[in-house]
DNA sequence: GCCGTTTTCGGCCCGACTGTTTTCAGTCG
């Protein structure tokens, strides 16, 4: 029993690969049912090992893309740790696949020929034949397929693979501005991951419309921004940007921009149900547009699109290729909480604690964001190395949140904290100290490795607390930096409805609430609030992360209380 | 290997670009 017990990643890696292996083989139609089944091992929220504890083959045989045979593959992993099917490919083929596979430009195929022509096994192999100039000159290669896999090898190892969201947005952004500019431009529009507001970014795809296609690419490629093309045909030029990250602007007819609008915004797998959904209607959808035979629908916006297949519009952000279709179907898709409604913001820090702002400096800040009322929450006494505020300096603050109010016109700052839940469940400041406050956030910052049972327990008995409201990034994790605590969510979701205390999505780095936990929190009716995080005057942007944040969980305008004014707010807080 | 508002058998999303090709294979999204 002392085997370690094998996981998802390493289930869905042994997958890839062996479908890698299939497509070297031009094994016809396996591939694809096994891609599939990747992505519906990936959209797991669970382990397969616990998943198979619970509910023994039946629960992975219900996994959509994963049949008999797969479950049976799956069963075979989780209870012996090895797949006979695998390690007889393995034998035939004892090479790195999946790892040459990562290299842009090598596929399959190319990996397989790598392999049997020059006997390259892994990335060093491959590194190694490229520098000594022995690919070119293979069957169907010339020097420059040599270049372009040195290029990919380079790319690999220069660790530019996804950024967070929150940097590649306005690079992104000052790149549309600058292309609009260009004489005969009518569109320019962000697609791709980002229109979708992944928290992580792995491309920048822009489309444009102009009458003149040919001043715009030379435009495009001029941009200071953009380091080398890679790419560059009739409606299609790739580039690597100055900050690494890779990119596509497709320039194309206005006739079909919905449907091309659609298609590159994907997500991919969103695509593929539409274009199932398509065919099942006799249609045909590509990014050319949406035909019934040879005979264009209208496809100029996306909305067209969704309606010629029966479906409401689904907004970018709900594009995932889960159940949102049948949703759109359903007409269940909801009016989302639009960019730029929030009247608070609920948490920034200052001055006192770990802020680079004063408290003015951030109210007037706020203030030109045209929010109406922020909540000053700097740090409590136990996080010393944020220079948390004892009882006697959150009180002081007090006195200078009463001076500023009355000389800030139109703006409410609020007295609140960021207040440390101890490891036993307590509260860092005292209740004589908490009752004078507007609201009482609540957060962990310490203690953080503790076991699922007691952490739960540790944010719960916090929530008792008559005087607690808000609990501020409530998994604990940052994206692509650490994991978040080992919390029983179900359980926290259903204690804040209990105790009346509300989930903050949080807009910064972090990204928490994860968008499944805000959808679930939706359905359990928990109160939820967005806020920046800022910690200096330019972090207001966070906000705009929060809501897409927000968007992605299902979030309507009415599920997120700092949308409501300062009055209508307050009220909905309070306890009963 | 999966799946069913055409189907339990016979289908399986679609197109641009590149490189090395005399007509196309491979990769990508």
């Amino acid at each position: 029993m002392a085997r370690k017990t094998i996981t998802n990643k390493e289930i869905i890696d042994i997958f890839r690969e062996i479908a890698l292996f299939l497509r070297a083989e031009d094994v016809a139609f396996k591939p694809q049912a096994y891609e599939v089944a990747i992505e519906g091992i990936s959209a797991l929220q669970e382990e397969l090992v616990e998943l198979y504890k619970t509910y023994g083959v039946d629960g992975i045989r219900e996994i959509p893309g994963v049949g008999k045979d797969l479950t049976q593959k799956i069963e075979e992993l989780i209870t012996t740790g090895k797949l006979a099917y695998y390690t007889q490919l393995k034998k035939k083929y004892p090479f790195d696949m999946l790892g040459l596979s990562m290299v842009q430009d090598v596929g399959p195929k190319t990996a397989m020929k790598l392999y049997r022509k020059l006997k390259i096994k892994n990335l060093r192999d491959l590194e190694r034949a490229v520098k000594s100039d022995t690919i070119a000159g293979l069957p169907g290669m010339g020097k420059k397929s040599q270049d372009k896999i040195l290029r990919g090898i380079q790319y690999l190892k220069s660790d530019a693979g996804r950024r967070i969201i929150h940097d590649v947005l306005p690079f992104a952004r000052t790149i549309v501005e600058k292309l609009k500019n260009v004489p005969g431009v009518t569109h320019v529009d962000i697609a791709g991951s980002l229109r979708r507001r992944k928290e992580t970014i792995g491309d920048i795809d822009l489309l444009a419309t102009t009458s003149k296609p040919k001043e715009l690419i030379v435009a495009f490629t001029a941009l200071k921004e953009v380091h080398e093309v890679l790419e560059e045909g009739s409606s299609k030029i790739m580039v690597r940007y100055v900050n690494g990250l890779q990119g596509d602007l497709l320039i194309l007819k206005p006739d079909a921009y919905g449907a091309a609008l659609v298609h590159f915004t994907g997500s991919r797998e969103h695509n593929i149900l539409l274009r199932e959904r398509a065919k099942r209607k006799k249609l045909k959808l590509s990014e050319h547009g949406l035909f019934k035979g040879k005979e264009r629908l209208t496809s100029k916006t996306e909305k067209q699109i969704y309606t010629h297949l029966g479906l409401q519009f689904i907004p970018p952000e709900l594009r995932v290729g889960a159940d949102e279709l049948d949703l759109a179907e359903a007409k269940k898709i909801p009016e989302l909480i639009p960019y730029n409604s929030l009247k608070g913001d609920l948490q920034t820090q200052t001055t006192w604690s770990d802020g680079i702002g004063t408290i003015e400096e951030m109210a007037r800040t706020a203030k030109a964001y045209g929010l109406s009322y922020m909540a000053v929450t700097d740090h409590t006494q136990s996080l010393t190395i944020a220079h948390g505020l004892d009882e006697h300096q959150v009180k002081k603050q007090g006195k200078e949140v009463d001076r500023l109010n009355k000389k800030l016109k139109g703006f409410t700052i609020l007295k609140s904290t960021e207040c440390e839940i101890r490891k036993n469940g307590t509260l860092d400041l005292t209740d004589a100290v908490l009752k004078n406050l507007d609201l009482v956030s609540v957060a962990i910052h310490s203690h953080r490795s503790m076991h699922k049972e007691a952490m739960t327990e540790r944010v719960i008995r916090a929530f008792r607390h008559p005087l607690v409201n808000n609990f501020f990034h409530p998994t604990g994790r940052v994206v692509g930096r650490r994991e978040g605590y080992d919390l029983d969510m179900g359980r926290v979701i259903r204690a804040a409805r209990e105790f009346h205390v509300a989930l903050e999505i949080n807009g910064s780095a972090r990204l928490d609430l994860h968008e499944r936990y805000i959808r679930q929190a939706i359905e359990e009716r928990v109160m939820l609030t967005i806020s920046s995080d800022a910690h200096d005057l330019n972090q207001f942007e966070n906000l705009e992360h929060g809501i897409a944040q927000a968007r992605k969980g299902w979030a309507r305008k009415a599920d997120i209380l700092n949308t409501k004014p300062l009055k209508a707010f307050l009220k909905a807080l309070q306890k009963k």
